[in-house]
DNA sequence: CCTTACTCTTTCACACACGAATGAATCGCT
DNA sequence: AGCGATTCATTCGTGTGTGAAAGAGTAAGG
């Protein structure tokens, strides 16, 4: 089982296969056990921390570009997980937030994340998880990137 | 600008992230320099590296499933990036192998990896980088998630 | 006021990924 | 030899993402 090693040395290209090989794992988990996909699992979390909150800002947190977070929200609002209503304060803009469906949803779906990242913690050990966050979080929120 | 802080503690919505936000950026850089995508790069530079390969290896290597390889492969054959023939020793595969284009756009689309390796190398300093790219290695690894 | 510039969301056409099911070829065992 | 299981690739339907362009609403300056 060499794979991998020939993207050696192409940091991206290997962040690229390690997203999908932990995307499809915990898609399937999360269809299963909380009915719904890993990219809504992303939005219900946001909101159940968060609340309410525009298309855009979670476009925003996401790294997600307005026509995405359309779609998303579009099937997430058919399938009953969220609503969204026009801002009285700017009729442009929509809000979006958690139904009841929706909550519950996000809670199971919060369990099998944390189940994941346990896992995931624990393969990498406390010291490299510590310095793997670190250094993703500063890729992820590194302002070049939108120039 | 916090974002991202949103999903504090949860590793893998971090990844999926970052994993977008480079693949966005890698992809424009790819598309203007070097005329490719950022998956249709990922298959030049193993077939650059590894020579002619079977569907199912390239899958493997970069962890795509079977129809993702196949509608890859189709369209970089139609982009006239690479070739695909029957097999001859095994007649229920194919194999795909580059052609001069192709060759020429995997060098290209090296160059541009190469680049934005170092960016990202710069980014995470020496010692965060070598410990990620072991981390993430060993994720992309792992067995259990073929389970 | 009112035109011009900007912002937010949507629509469009496309690329890319998945699981499930299918077809074709090979393997393996009797 | 032949039959059943396995393997490789494709097709199908769906979800998810992109950039470009359009539409509606707000904001700002003459």
């Amino acid at each position: 089982m060499a794979r991998v090693r020939a993207v050696d040395r192409r940091l991206f290209l290997l962040i690229e296969i390690v997203a999908r090989r932990l995307s499809r794992q915990a898609d399937a988990r999360l269809r299963t056990e909380a009915n719904v996909t890993a990219s809504q699992s992303a939005v219900l979390f946001l909101l159940l921390r968060r609340g309410e909150r525009r298309l855009g800002s979670i476009g925003e947190v996401l790294a997600l570009g307005a026509p995405a977070v359309t779609g998303l929200i579009n099937r997430m609002e058919t399938a009953g997980l969220v609503i969204k209503r026009k801002d009285a304060n700017d009729k442009r803009g929509a809000l979006v937030d958690l139904t009841e469906a929706g909550r519950r949803a996000a809670e199971r779906a919060d369990q099998v994340l944390r189940g994941i990242n346990a896992e995931l913690d624990e393969k990498l050990g406390e010291t490299d998880a510590a310095i793997v966050y670190d250094a993703l979080t500063r890729l992820a929120t590194d302002t070049d990137q939108d120039a």
